[in-house]
DNA sequence: TCTTGGTTTGACCAGATGGTCAAAAGGACG
DNA sequence: CGTCCTTTTGACCATCTGGTCAAACCAAGA
C-alpha cells in the first residue's frame, strides 16, 4: 500500500541520485559530503534528507540501479548463437555501457577499489554464478573447436577491463589522444581483437 | 645542503609512506583521513605531521614516487627489438606491475577516478609524448608488415587496461575465480592475445 | 476560502577532521 | 654526566560533516 510518489517527489528524487551519482562516482563513498550531493541537486542539505533517510541510503539505491544494468548484457549471451558473434556483441554492448553510462562505471569502479564491503556478497554470489554459466558455454564452444581455446574467465575479464578502461580512465585516454574521438578507434581495435584471438 | 636522514627518520618516513599508500589506494585522497593513516603507521597524529607537514604532502610523496615506476616499461620499449617480442615484453612487465605492486595501481586509478587533479598536466605532458613516440614507433613496425596493421594508441590502452584490471579489481576477481591465482592464467591469456593480434 | 498534507528551511548538535603548539622525553656525543 | 638536537605527546582549535527538529511554506482539493 505505497502511496503513489508526487510529481515534485520524482522531480527531486531523480536530481538526487543524478547528483548523487556525479559525486559518488568521483570521490568513492566516504570522500563524498552530502553538501556537494545537496548542492549539486540543487537542494538544501534537510531537504534532500527528506527524500532520502541518509548517505547510505542514495548510494545503496544508486548501487541497486547499477547491478540490475551492469549484469543485463552478460545474461544476454545466448549459448545457442554463433560463438565468435556472441562474444563480440557482448563486448560492443559493454564498449556502448561505458560510452553512454561512464559515472555508472566510474561507481562501480570506486566501489570495488574501496574493497566492494557494500556488493561483496552480490560478486561472491550473483555475479560468480552467472559468470561460471556463461565461463561453462564458452569452454563448450572451446572444446566444440568452435572458437580457440581460450581460458574462459580471463576472456570475459579482459572483456571487462577493455571496455570499463575508456570510462574509468576518460581523463587518461583524452589526455593521451588530445582531441580524438576514444570510442570509435576503440570499437574497431576491440573487433580486429576478439576476432583474431577466437578464430581458431 | 640537506642533512643526512637518521635512523629513525628513514624508519617513520617509510612507514608512513607505506601506511598512506594502504589509506590513499582505498579511499582516494578525500576520502582518507590522517587519523587512519597515523593509526596505521603506528604512530600519533602530531608525530605524524612532525615527518610530512601536511596529507597533501604524502600523497604528493606517494605520487611522485608512482609515477617515476609507472612510466618506466612502456619507455623501455626498444624500437630495435623484435616487434612481437618487445611488445609481449611491455605486457609482461606491466603483468608483474599489476602483480606486486597493486596498491600503487590502485592509488593511481583512485587518482584518475577523481580526475586526476594533481596529475593532469603530467599526463598531458609527460605521458602523452612517451605514448606519442612509442606510438610511432609501432606504427613503424605495423607500416614495415612486422606486425598486424592495429591502432597503436588503442594497444597500449589495452594493455594498460588488462594488466591494471587484475591490481584495480583485485576483490572482483577473486570473487569470480574463488580460489584460483588470478595471475598466471592471466599470463598465459594475455600472451596467447596479443601473440594473435599481432601476428600479421 | 480554508484545510490538509506534502515540502522547504534555519538553527542547531555531536562527533570527526586537518592542523598547531608548547612542553616533555629520548638519543648521541663530548 | 651534561648538553644539544631530534622525536614524541597531550591539549587544543577551527572547520567540516552527517544528521535532527520545529517551524514555516506551499499546493491542491473541498
Amino acid at each position: 500500500m505505497t502511496k503513489p510518489a508526487t510529481r515534485i517527489q520524482k522531480r527531486n528524487q531523480a536530481a538526487i541520485l543524478s547528483a548523487g551519482l556525479d559525486i559518488f562516482s568521483q570521490y568513492g563513498f566516504r570522500g563524498s559530503t552530502l553538501d556537494q550531493i545537496a548542492d549539486a541537486a540543487g537542494l538544501s542539505k534537510p531537504n534532500l534528507l527528506y527524500y532520502f533517510s541518509s548517505k547510505e541510503a542514495i548510494h545503496a539505491a544508486l548501487l541497486d540501479r547499477l547491478l540490475a544494468d551492469w549484469l543485463d548484457p552478460l545474461q544476454a549471451l545466448d549459448a545457442q548463437g554463433d560463438p565468435v558473434r556472441e562474444i563480440l556483441a557482448y563486448a560492443k554492448r559493454k564498449l556502448a555501457l561505458s560510452k553512454d553510462y561512464p559515472r555508472e562505471s566510474r561507481l562501480f569502479a570506486n566501489e570495488i577499489l574501496q574493497g566492494a564491503p557494500r556488493i561483496e556478497s552480490i560478486l561472491r554470489h550473483d555475479l560468480k554464478a552467472l559468470v561460471d554459466e556463461k565461463a561453462a558455454v564458452i569452454q563448450g564452444w572451446a572444446d566444440a573447436g568452435k572458437i580457440a581455446p581460450v581460458d574462459p574467465y580471463h576472456l570475459i575479464f579482459s572483456i571487462w577491463a577493455l571496455t570499463q578502461h575508456y570510462a574509468d580512465f576518460d581523463v587518461q585516454v583524452r589526455a593521451v589522444l588530445g582531441d580524438r574521438a576514444p570510442y570509435d578507434g576503440a570499437a574497431v581495435f576491440l573487433d580486429m581483437l576478439y576476432r583474431k584471438l577466437l578464430t581458431p
